[in-house]
DNA sequence: CGTGCCGGGTG
DNA sequence: CACCCGGCACG
């Protein structure tokens, strides 16, 4: 029983999940926290919520299940949220929350900018800041779990004045290096003196607080937040006025915690003024120019033929460009590389599984500007996370950029579609993608005819080779299921 | 024979 | 849908 308890656990339990909830405290103060007990009740699972310390109301399961997702939440005018921009985590105050579209619009007083983001792409609370003993942490379940607790507990003993010194040393990090989970490029907001990071902190501290006196606890929950959570999806109507998460959590530890994953994101760069510029990726052509729609329009006109075409190709330009953030000084010749930054999509599937500890901290893949539609897929948006299933996420791969999104790189066509995994296999499998056919002239004998429909076996390795059946709960979703695996892909 | 995964089943 | 598994093909 308990053996079989603690196997389930890495998938479903939320214990110790960091969650975003509403505080005992008072009205609308959002409190970090973890899931410290459950119990069965009659009715069902409750999970008691284990806040600052003290312990909160308990949630029905599905409710805590849901939790930490802000959607179907209303975020009021003003609320401070977090959101990913340009790869960083920014802090930003609602303006708006368009509930038709489901849409937030969020002001970024530190870019002075104005954002819209989909409100599964709206965080209440920062992202987590993994340091290097968090990762080995991450790399059990268990240890996850101890991480986690502790860092929750950390803020309600600490003085001021240590207060101070967390804070700043986690202004430090977080200016060095972002998340490692979220995939990002350097932020164009500069670095800014400690006193000043530290006071637009202490600003976005209030965020997820309200402004509670007891607001200590924000931060230091944020640096836990990959716990062996379990799928979080939906709010329940019943919490949703009050119940605020900010955790993207996903579909059992086997992703969050997957070393390979935590692997994966390396370390975002920073560097002062850059500028954005976009790239034609088009076979031989990188061509950069500033301005999106300069970009959209020279990959129909130069690449994909100007005619008014149908709904297909107006969408199909996003894909053949790409945004880079070019170095001010390098700026003249944008070519010069090391200081082109392009997303990588590559990297989101897992290409090298041979080393699953080494936390190999390669150039940094670069999610895309503004995830939107895309966020499913996009490494910054927890990709894996947000839906472990690879396996099913796929499709969603292809599905066109709703017409809203503005800028919508697909990290799959960054690459030249030979080299992107998920493009080329999608081809194969699929029935027909237009494009494919365009370009790739209808052969007599296809490929693929040497043998019936099945597909060759794959030489990567898979998941079961890598973590063995005695760990099947790290496989991806799409070994345990017996289907064909999507993190090891061919 | 082990493995990958298709196709089909279940709740 | 998410999930499981029989059974087949491949190496």
């Amino acid at each position: 029983m308990t053996s079989m308890l603690s196997k389930r656990l890495g998938k479903r339990s939320l214990l110790g999940a960091r969650v975003c909830a509403p505080s005992c405290l008072g009205d609308r103060v959002l409190t970090a926290g973890h899931v410290a007990t459950w119990q069965s009740e009659v009715a069902g699972m409750v999970y008691p919520l284990s806040i600052e310390g003290s312990l909160c109301k308990g949630l029905l399961e599905e409710n805590a299940r849901s939790f930490p997702s802000l959607n179907r939440f209303k975020l009021y005018p003003g609320q401070k949220v977090y959101i990913t921009h340009n790869g960083c985590e920014c802090f930003g105050l609602v303006e708006q929350h368009n509930h038709v579209d489901d849409e937030v619009t969020v002001f970024l007083p530190v870019q002075e900018l104005r954002a819209r983001r989909k409100m599964e792409d709206v965080r209440l609370l920062e992202m987590p800041l993994i340091s290097a003993l968090e990762y080995n942490a991450l790399a059990s379940p268990e240890a996850a779990l101890r991480s986690v607790s502790c860092s929750i507990e950390v803020p309600k003993k600490r003085s001021d004045a240590v207060e101070m010194d967390e804070m700043m040393a986690a202004m430090v990090l977080t200016t060095l290096s972002c998340s490692p989970l979220v995939q990002s490029p350097p932020c164009t907001e500069k670095i800014k003196t400690p006193q000043a990071a530290f006071d637009s902190w202490k600003e976005s501290g209030d965020v997820s607080d309200s402004g509670s006196s007891t607001a200590s606890g924000h931060w230091s929950g944020d640096s836990g937040i990959s716990t062996p959570s379990p799928p979080y999806t939906q709010l329940s109507p019943k919490y949703s006025v009050e119940a605020f998460g900010s955790l993207r959590a996903d579909e059992g530890f086997d992703t969050d915690l997957d070393p390979f994953l935590v692997a994966e994101p390396s370390p975002r760069k920073r560097k002062n003024s850059l500028k954005v510029t976009y790239k034609c990726l088009w076979p031989s052509c990188g061509k950069l120019l500033r301005s999106i729609v300069g970009i959209k329009r020279h990959v129909k006109t130069q690449h994909l033929g100007d005619g008014s075409d149908s709904n297909q190709h107006k969408r199909e330009e996003d894909f053949y460009y790409t945004e880079v953030q070019v170095k001010e000084e390098s700026e003249a010749e944008p070519c010069k590389s090391p200081s082109v930054i392009t997303a990588a999509p590559a990297s989101v599937i897992q290409q090298a599984p041979a080393r699953p500890k080494v936390p190999v901290v390669e150039p940094l893949p670069v999610e895309p500007l503004q995830p939107g539609i895309l966020s499913h897929s996009a490494p910054g948006s927890f990709w894996h996370i947000h839906k472990d299933h690879a396996y099913q996420a796929l499709p969603s791969i292809q599905i066109p950029v709703s017409p809203h999104i503005f800028t919508s790189i697909s990290w799959a066509a960054a690459l030249p579609p030979a080299l992107s995994p998920i493009r080329s296999r999608s081809l194969s499998l699929s029935e027909q993608e237009p494009a494919a056919v365009k370009s790739q002239p209808i052969v007599t004998s296809p490929p693929r005819a040497h043998s019936g429909t099945r597909k060759v076996r794959g030489e990567a390795k898979k998941c079961r080779k890598v973590y063995g059946i005695e760990h099947r709960d790290q496989w991806c979703t799409a070994c345990r299921w017996k289907k064909a695996c999507q993190r090891f892909l061919d």
